[in-house]
DNA sequence: CGTCAGTTGCGACTTAGTCTCGACAGGACC
DNA sequence: GGTCCTGTCGAGACTAAGTCGCAACTGACG
């Protein structure tokens, strides 16, 4: 396998233990893109007979969460899902057919949130913003389809 | 009990049933104010022996959150909460000591989330805007406790 | 190579939420 | 007020997501 994951490095330099199991979390998450919940993750990684326990599972998704090397997120349906990620605060853009997302900065909303904080009087400490909608390839697609 | 519960005259209105379960849980919610989980909402329930099971808990609650009374939102923790709310598009700002909620509009979020399509290529069809912070009361007495 | 703290797997447990199905009751109509 | 029909309910089994305790194992460092 082509060895060199960043998540796998991130772990490295954050002082944990390189063991069998980060490092197949690791490999699913940057194979396989985009987002992902944790049973998927782990329907993945038994289809490829990786022998990676439930527990172990989402004890690495908690780590990378703690790391920010992951970010959880809500979709709709209300299930939680996973997106690996940049450090730096931000927001994804969640396409709702093929699961591709995007990152992207707060263009203008520390304005408005600001505007937000005045209005409520309350002080505001942290926001989540999902955006969902159809990323550009999707468009092309349905726009097909009709 | 002061009979005129928007809730019950919402479900009314829509055509359903006014039921034993449906007005306690909306009593209880209106009561509760803020955000609850179902949880908390079964424990009240519990505690004034009001015999209403947990699977019409969920039923009510679901039903509420389609015609759209109450909000699913999802708190930091990763908890699932519910918030009685207005029925136009709006975001809810939380309190994270009291749990008090307040819905704000989206002042100069358009025009963000705007900008945002544009320079990610994807087509925003729905967003959820969450704000975590103190409200106007607990500021104070966080002042006064420091 | 040996050591040992950090990690793992197992499996039991908890909690949130769903489903099925027979019983029940709200409300429309008489 | 009585009847009926259908929507709703309660009980409890079930599922899925996630956590926990513990003994066994293993990376990394000397």
């Amino acid at each position: 396998m082509a060895d060199s994951n960043p998540i796998v490095d991130a772990l490295d330099l954050a002082g944990y233990r390189l063991t069998g199991p980060r490092r197949a979390v690791a490999s699913l998450i940057v194979e396989h893109g985009g987002h992902f919940t944790a049973s998927q993750l782990a329907e993945l990684a038994r289809e490829r007979r990786l022998g990676l326990s439930r527990a172990s599972l989402f004890r690495a998704l908690d780590l990378l969460t703690e790391l920010r090397i992951v970010e959880r997120l809500d979709l709709p349906s209300g299930e939680h899902a996973y997106v690996p990620c940049e450090q730096a605060h931000h927001h994804h853009v969640v396409c709702s057919r093929c699961g591709r997302t995007t990152e992207v900065e707060d263009h203008g909303l520390r304005e408005a949130i600001t505007e937000i904080a005045r209005q409520s009087g309350f002080r505001v400490d942290s926001h989540r913003l999902e955006l969902f909608g159809l990323c550009r390839h999707c468009q092309v697609r349905t726009t097909l389809d009709a």
